[in-house]
DNA sequence: CTTTTTAGTTAGGTGAGCTTAACTTTATAG
DNA sequence: CTATAAAGTTAAGCTCACCTAACTAAAAAG
């Protein structure tokens, strides 16, 4: 057993690991759907955060409102995400997924954490529920940081 | 206090949380370093898992290698990768990262986990050793699971 | 020694994401 | 009511990763 590293260099060594297979997961996925990677990672979003206008796309990926109107224009032709008027403002558009696109970005979900399912067959059950309890401490840890980040800005 | 997640999907919720968080991080330093996303990787492969040739650039990346050759030539014109004849077979070549090379991936990694910093500030250390000894578990699950399937293909 | 396979490069062309600039429409300020 | 700001779209053009196809050179097979 080797000396334990320190909670930074753990977090990174994994990131560095782990992000490289995960990201190819990810595209391979996008692509047999037809869907380049930063188009899925719009379904995502909305999937895992709720509807949202233009805006919150362009400032998210750090793009122009005009890149952000492409990409979106794409996944709409393609039924995987409805776009209609933001009542309360009329210049403004609201972003939904379909059926179709929360069908999508879990079906994604389930085929590409094949991985997780080899890695889980390799580990017993008193270190898997460290890890959970480690990954949840950590997940918690990075929504207050956003939240908190949010409120900043406003 | 919730009911423990499942060891699955506790992986998920992390990664899904943290991977848009950690991909626009690298995407921005190498962007401004004048790298696109997959140059960088390459450098960062080359600064992991030390020199290798073309071939491994196109498999692992999942391209031909028209297009790997093409990628590493921007890299070595921008003097972080040094290309030269393997002597063993010369038809082959071996890629290193120059000096500059190393110190880039170095200093993108310091910047790049600025947030892991920010992380790291409100956990306590009891939780972070937890969390340590977690992904180093996960790392060296992963770090096996590879091992065993380079040996397969073999 | 000839043939075939392997490693890599070069050239030409395609497609996607991105940007700037000009524009429409709606909301807000004076 | 007019002027300005904001949300989004459209058009034109750029860049870059990627592919296919044709090529060179070295190694391996026969």
């Amino acid at each position: 057993m080797t000396k334990p590293l320190h909670f930074d260099q753990a977090l990174r060594v994994w990131t560095d690991t782990f992000m490289h297979r995960s990201m190819n997961g990810w595209k391979q996925f996008a692509k047999a759907c037809g869907l380049s990677m930063p188009q899925f990672s719009i379904l995502m979003q909305l999937h895992h955060k709720g509807a949202f206008g233009m805006s919150e796309v362009s400032e998210r990926f750090e793009i122009t409102p005009a890149a952000a109107s492409q990409l979106v224009e794409k996944l709409v032709q393609s039924g995987y995400v409805q776009r209609e008027e933001d009542p309360k403002d009329r210049r403004a558009k609201l972003l939904n997924l379909t059926d179709a696109g929360h069908d999508l970005v879990r079906r994604g979900a389930r085929e590409r954490y094949h991985w997780v399912d080899e890695l889980a067959v390799r580990l017993n059950e008193a270190d898997k529920a460290k890890i959970s309890a480690a990954l949840e401490m950590l997940t918690k840890a990075v929504k207050e940081l956003e939240e908190e980040k949010a409120l900043q800005k406003a």
